[in-house]
DNA sequence: CTGAAAGCGCTTACAG
DNA sequence: CTGAAAGCGCTTACAG
C-alpha cells in the first residue's frame, strides 16, 4: 500500500523532463556541475534528487569504451590472499575502480584463459594476475595486465629472488647458532613464492657449505609438515627445518615430537607468515612476516600506471619482510659443530 | 615487427561483412548455431574464428538489460570467507554468472550504501551479502538480494539459532566431564555468529543451572584470548573456557599457561573453525568443523533461485557443523563436581 | 532461414 | 551555457 514496490530506475530523459531541459544538459550536469548556470543547475539537481537518478553504468561504459573497473585473477583454493586484495582493492576504489576478484579453478593454463576471456569481454579495464599465469603475446589482448610475479621476476634478474633474503637470514642465523644439517618443507610447487625458497634453500645450504637432508615438496598443509618429518630416517641427524609456511611448520613440530624430538631441545623449527596462531602456540613459532598489504598496493600500483600510461612505480616491497625469532628455534643439541645426532 | 601489437576488438559487423551475411544474422548465430542454415553457420563461423570474434559484453548487457554478473558483499578485513567464496563462484559460474567480489570497509551501513549502489548501477543482477547488512526496503531496488543471514535468522524464528546445537553441545559435553564453572570470549560482534555463540552461551549457562565467570568481546584475535583469560581473577574457580575461534582458543591456552593453568589439566578450552593449524597445536584443538563450503553453496542457491523467480531451496547446512573433541578438553581438576580451585 | 530497423541509456563532438 | 544529432555494439521484434 503505502511501499512503492520494486521501480524501475529512472532514465536520464526521466530526469531531463522534470528538470525541463535537454538529457544532454543532464549528462553534462553529471561530468561537471559548473559546466551548468546556476539556475538550470538547480533545476537538474532537484530533479535527480527526487527520482533518486543513478546513470546506468553499462551505458556509460558502452558509450566512454572505459568500464571504470579492474579484475583481480588468483587461483582458486585454500589460500585466499586476503589481505593483498583489501589492500590492492582499497586503492582501486580511491582511484575510481571497481574491483572483480576472480578465482579460477584449475593451474596457470586455465587462469590465461580466463585472462583472456575478460580482456576481451570489453568489460574490463585492466587486470592484476595474483597467482602465476602462463600468457605470451599478453600485448595482444589490449588492455594492461600486471603479473604479481614479474615483480620477482625482476628481482630475480636482479639477483635478489622475492624471499631470497628472508632464506639466507633465516639459514645464516640457524648456522650461527651451531645448525649443520638441515630439512626444508616446501610450499606447492605452483606458486612461486614456493618455488623461489626452495631454490634459495638449496643455495644456500651449498653455497655455505651445509648439509640438506632433502627436500619434500609439501601442499602448504599441516599434514605435508607431519609426514616430511615423521618419514626421515632416525639417524640423519638434521637439527633445522626451514617450512615454507607456519601451517607446515605446525605439522612438522607436530611430528617431530611424535617421534621424540622437542622443539626446540632437538630440533628447530622455522616457519613463514606470521600467523597469529603461530604467535600463541607453544612453542611459538619463529617465522617471517610479510606485508601482504604492502604487496596487494605495489601490484595494484603497477597496474594504475600502465594504465594511465605513466612510468612503472618503483616497488616498495624490497624490505617489507623480516624475520622473527622466537621459541621454535634455538642451538642445536650439540652447540660445538658436530651435527652427528643419535 | 612479427608482432602485431594490441588491436582492437572486432565487431559483429566486420564478422558480417567478413561472412557475408548480416550482423543481424552473425548475432542470432551466437545465440543459437541451429537457428542457421548449415551454409550460412559456416560461414559465419569462420569469419567468427579468423577474427578471434568475442562479442562485447558491455553492449550485448546493455540491450539484454541483464548483466549476467552477481555481486558478493563482505567486511573488509582480516577474517576473508575464502571457502564460502570459492564455492558460490563455482556454482555462479556453472550457472553462467561472473561474480564480483565487493569488499566494503566499514559497518553495517557501509555496506548497506554500497549495496545500494550496485543494485542500481546496472551492472549487477543479483547480491549476496555474506556479512551483516542495514537495509531496508530491499524490495525497491529492484534486484534480487540475498542475506547470507537471512538464513540464520529463518533458523532463529525455528528457535534453531545458527550455531546454537554445536554452542549446547559442546557445553553439555563439558559439563558431562564434570566442569561447572564456564568463560567465554567471543568473537567481535558486529558479526551475527559471534552474537549467536554468544547468545547461546549465555542461555545454555542458565539453562543447565551452570556458573559463568564472564562473557568478553573480543575481537577474533588471539591476543584478545590471551588477555581475556590473563584478566581473570585467580581465584574465580573456571574450568572451562568456550573460545569463538581458533584463534581466540590460542591464546587462552597461551594465556593460561602464562599464569600455571595447564591445558586440559586445570583448563579446558573449545576453540572454533578447524583450522589446520589448531590440529597440529599441542595440545591439539577441541573445536567446531565448520562446511564453509555448504554455506557458500547454500546462500548462492538461493540468490540464484530468486533470480529465476523460483521458490527458495531447503537450507542444507543444518547438520553440517560438527563438534570435535581433541586434547585441549579434558574432566576439570576435580570432577567431583565442585568447581572451587584455589 | 535471413535482413532492415529500432532501440537499450548514455556521452560527445558540433552548432548556436 | 544549452540542445539536436550521432553513435557506442549489440539483440529482438517485425517482415519477408
Amino acid at each position: 500500500m503505502t511501499d512503492p514496490g520494486d521501480k524501475r530506475p529512472s532514465t536520464i530523459h526521466e530526469v531531463a523532463r522534470l528538470a525541463g531541459v535537454s538529457h544532454t544538459t543532464v549528462s553534462r550536469y553529471l561530468q561537471d556541475k559548473d559546466s551548468l548556470k546556476p539556475k538550470t543547475r538547480i533545476k537538474v539537481e532537484y530533479a535527480v534528487k527526487a527520482l533518486d537518478y543513478r546513470p546506468n553504468l553499462v551505458a556509460r561504459s558502452m558509450r566512454t569504451r572505459r568500464t571504470n573497473r579492474l579484475a583481480i585473477v588468483l587461483a582458486a583454493g585454500p589460500h585466499f590472499p586476503g589481505q593483498q586484495l583489501a589492500a590492492a582493492s582499497e586503492i582501486a576504489h580511491q582511484a575510481g575502480y571497481q574491483v572483480d576478484i576472480v578465482s579460477v579453478e584449475g593451474g596457470p593454463r586455465a587462469r590465461s584463459a580466463r585472462i583472456e576471456d575478460l580482456a576481451r569481454s570489453g568489460q574490463i579495464d585492466g587486470i592484476l594476475a595474483i597467482s602465476s599465469i602462463d600468457l605470451k603475446g599478453a600485448k595482444r589482448l589490449g588492455i594492461p595486465i600486471v603479473r604479481s610475479e614479474s615483480h620477482d621476476e625482476k628481482l630475480h634478474v636482479l639477483g635478489q629472488l622475492a624471499g631470497a633474503s628472508e632464506v639466507r637470514e633465516i639459514i645464516e642465523y640457524l648456522s650461527s647458532l651451531g645448525h649443520r644439517t638441515f630439512f626444508h618443507v616446501a610450499g606447492d610447487q605452483e606458486f612461486a613464492s614456493a618455488r623461489n625458497r626452495k631454490n634459495v634453500y638449496l643455495e644456500t645450504i651449498e653455497r655455505l657449505g651445509l648439509r640438506s637432508v632433502g627436500v619434500v615438496d609439501g601442499d602448504w598443509s599441516g599434514q605435508s609438515g607431519f609426514d616430511a618429518i615423521t618419514a626421515l630416517p632416525a639417524d640423519c641427524g638434521v637439527t633445522a627445518v626451514v617450512a615454507a609456511n607456519d601451517v607446515i611448520a605446525m605439522g612438522v613440530i607436530r611430528g617431530a615430537r611424535s617421534r621424540g624430538w622437542e622443539v626446540p631441545r632437538d630440533l628447530s623449527v622455522f616457519g613463514w607468515d606470521d600467523e597469529d596462531m603461530g604467535r600463541f602456540a607453544t612453542p611459538s613459532l619463529s617465522t617471517v612476516a610479510v606485508d601482504r598489504e604492502a604487496q596487494g598496493r605495489d601490484a595494484i600500483y603497477r597496474l594504475l600506471a600502465e594504465i594511465n600510461g605513466q612510468p612503472a612505480p618503483e616497488p616498495s616491497v624490497l624490505t617489507v619482510n623480516h624475520v622473527i625469532h622466537r621459541e621454535s628455534t634455538a642451538p642445536p643439541p650439540q652447540a660445538d659443530g658436530r651435527s652427528e645426532a643419535q
